[in-house]
RNA sequence: GCACAGGUGGGUGAGUGGUUAAAGCCAACAGACUGUAAAUCUGUCCCUCCUAGCGAGGUACGAAGGUUCGAAUCCUUCCCUGUGCA
């Protein structure tokens, strides 16, 4: 494996078992061989909110994701690549994964414009105006050195009529092109590996399993997405052209944006046929436990949210047995583990009660607690997922498990 | 003892005659959260009743009494708290 990382490979793919529609394989990235199906834990600015590097490696995290708007706003591309890029500014050395600010083009409808050029920002931050475009988004993406980068493209919202859904799509076809153009002029060998002194300061800190420590070149590879509303037309006609561009790896964005649940399930499973059964898929953005699971079960290899770190942040907790809303009275004096079923280190030693305590207080522990409770039960599913898929089971089973309300 | 200042719903604190069951904040309780503008946001928060509503009663701004069509708001007395002077 190291020998074809030192030949300047991007990312290779490949698939060890199917089992029906879900595949079990490796995603092999300049810093990490990633297991699939994955869980990607979001670190928007550079931080998974509240857990540290080191303790995203103790719960077995093989990629995460940055964000471009973020990052290229604060602290700026050009000092994050003094710093050896993503990698070594947050002092990381698995995979990493940066969105290509896409995604903020839903998000801050309030603060953009968009036109064929691409989108104009006030910043969150002060207000000030930025442009982006997919040349100068995979321009910030190259900077920031992420093992894959995303196209940018235009997360379509809902509810939206078909013309609307049309134009968005198609505009994001034409900006995938222009995302692959750029990226093939201008893409350079990023140094991987011992990148800087600053990265691996603790001598012998390096943990075993699936981290790349041999120093060497390689490229970062450039995902493309499918958009197309509501409409499984659409996503199909998204999905081709985009194909036709032709990326190592495709992603289906634009879902989970206020749609049905069950609408979201439809169009995963439609647009999923006319992707390359080859090629890693990236589902952006999804889901709950229950829908990663399912997504996993009908062939998505990828998958990252914000809804394990945001809602422990806010006292939602996800366990084998339900959801818990910590900040209940009615855990107030209840001595038992967050989940039984749990072996994280959260649960192996506090109380439901003393979790409530510090959410109720106000701490950080509680933040810093509940998310590597959810982020390690997002983690540990999917691991189980895996297994599932290797031992040929559906691994369907495992859906429905954590949806029933305790009793 | 005298002189000021003040006593408002779980807390704090607005309100100085009528859209005031009484702002705001906090606490409490419940809910939301899906490529992170999110340690955020929403709702409830005196009691009872129902046809569950900008619904009907009741109780409430230290206590008692009074003025007034109407009082948390004005008057009298009392109780209590803080500060100052003796």
């Amino acid at each position: 494996m190291a020998l074809l990382q030192s030949l300047g490979m991007s990312v290779s793919f490949h698939i060890e078992k199917i089992c029906g529609k879900a595949r079990m394989g490796q995603l092999t990235t300049p810093h990490a061989e990633i297991e699939t199906p994955v869980f990607m834990p979001v670190g928007t600015v550079g931080s998974v909110k509240g857990v540290p590097q080191e303790t995203l490696e103790d719960l077995g995290a093989q990629i995460i994701l940055g964000n471009t708007y973020h990052l290229y706003l604060r602290p700026g591309v050009e000092t994050v690549r003094k710093f050896g890029g993503l990698h070594g500014f947050i002092s990381w050395r698995r995979a990493l994964l940066t969105d290509s600010g896409g995604f903020q083009v839903f998000s801050l409808n309030e603060l953009r414009k968009v036109s064929e050029e691409g989108a104009t920002f006030r910043s969150h931050l002060d207000g000030s105006s930025h442009f982006f475009s997919p040349e100068n988004s995979v321009a910030a993406q190259i900077g920031l050195g992420a093992d894959i980068i995303m196209a940018f493209d235009e997360c379509t919202e809902y509810p939206a009529d078909r013309e609307r859904m049309r134009a968005s799509m198609e505009m994001t076809a034409r900006w995938a092109a222009r995302s692959k153009k750029y990226f093939e002029e201008h893409k350079t060998e990023v140094p991987w590996g011992a990148v800087s002194s600053f990265q691996f300061p603790v001598e012998g800190s390096e943990p075993a399993g699936n981290c790349k420590l041999e120093t060497g070149n390689s490229t970062q590879s450039l995902f493309g997405i499918v958009q197309g509303g509501m409409d499984r037309e659409l996503r199909r006609e998204s999905a081709e052209r985009t194909v036709e561009i032709g990326f190592p790896g495709y992603a289906i964005g634009g879902l989970s944006v206020g749609e049905p649940r069950e609408l979201t399930r439809e169009i995963v499973e439609s647009t999923l046929e006319h992707l390359p059964a080859d090629k890693p898929r990236y589902l952006m953005g999804v889901g709950t436990p229950e829908e990663i699971v399912e997504y996993a079960n009908l062939g998505v290899d990828m998958m990252d949210c914000v809804l394990p770190t945001r809602a422990a942040r806010h006292g939602l907790l996800f366990t084998s047995e339900g959801r818990v809303s910590i900040k209940q009275a009615r855990y107030a004096q209840d001595p038992g583990p967050l989940d039984p079923n749990c072996a994280c280190r959260v649960c192996r030693r506090y109380s439901r009660a003393y979790l409530r305590h510090l959410y109720a207080s106000n701490e950080i522990a509680a933040q810093v607690l509940n998310t590597i409770h959810n982020l390690s039960f997002y983690l540990d599913t999917m691991r189980r997922v895996r297994h599932a898929i290797s031992l040929g089971e559906e691994s369907r089973f495992l859906s429905g498990v954590w949806s029933q309300p305790k009793p």
